[in-house]
DNA sequence: TTCTAATAGGATAATTTTGTCCGATTTAAA
DNA sequence: TTTAAATCGGACAAAATTATCCTATTAGAA
């Protein structure tokens, strides 16, 4: 569904606010290792959003990644795959044809519109400070 | 969402089954111009289904693929997409987490296990003559 | 029987995605 | 001011996916 990409980087950014949410500023290394994510890879991951204003960076000593409270409560889960995936879950056929839709649909047209909207619909009504929620109260992991 | 030899799969497999339909058997050559699909690549693709007794294969001159009118109603599109992808759909948790299930939900386990049922379903209850059904009336199309 | 049109299948190549490495830069603290 | 800890960014490498090519095999028809 999401690429790897995506999705170390949807986890990445859930680790990041839930320990902002204590005022706790994370690095690199203990992002890669909660998360359980190839480390320069998310790196690059860490770097894109942090140029997309979706994670704030801190170069130098003490340094590392960090996201405000109001951040938080107002980035939409959408905001993360669309810097790192596109909008390639939104977009396209199902059968990937180029050019489908309500006037020229393909056999599974309107069957695909339904879920797509569905997923669209959750990844940009579900904020991030919402994906911490369950993770405080243990309910939730990032890592098994 | 599919994997770009899953749509071809697909698209293949309609367009064979709306030929059989009319009793024609048709060659990898014509599928591929048909769909719109790179040639070589779609014959591993059609041996891949052959094999898996989606459609039929007939070697030698006027040979090609086809797939009989009981086949085509029984057969379900998660069949085709379970040939050539797997279960990679339908398994795997939104964020990418080894283990997640309703004991260890990740924070957006329940919101994709919807979203997932949904396509499971669809894909479970659509058979292939179905996908025939739009593009005999010139509803749908396979290829712009 | 021979020719021709077709799929089967193995080897290989190109492209994309995923992942690593290393030096440059920044910043806090000793 | 030096050192150490951190991100940044470019180059590179590995793996997976997508795609091509060529030969073998099959079977209908002349």
């Amino acid at each position: 569904m999401f690429s790897k990409a995506c999705e170390y980087g949807l986890r990445a950014a859930t680790y990041i606010a839930l320990q902002s949410l204590d005022g706790r500023r994370v690095s690199l290394k203990e992002i890669a290792d909660k998360i359980d994510s190839p480390i320069a890879f998310t790196a690059k991951i860490l770097q894109l959003l942090s140029k997309n204003n979706i994670v704030e960076s801190v170069k130098g000593a003490h340094g590392g990644f960090e996201i405000t409270r109001t951040k938080m409560d107002k980035l939409k889960l959408s905001e993360i795959v669309n810097a790192i995936d596109g909008d390639s879950i939104y977009a396209g056929c199902g059968l990937g044809l180029k050019e489908c839709n309500a006037n020229k649909p393909c056999p599974v047209h309107s069957k695909f519109v339904d879920i797509r909207n569905d997923l669209r619909e959750m990844l940009e009504n579900t904020s991030l400070y919402e994906m911490t929620a369950g993770l405080e109260v243990g309910l939730t992991f990032l890592k098994r």
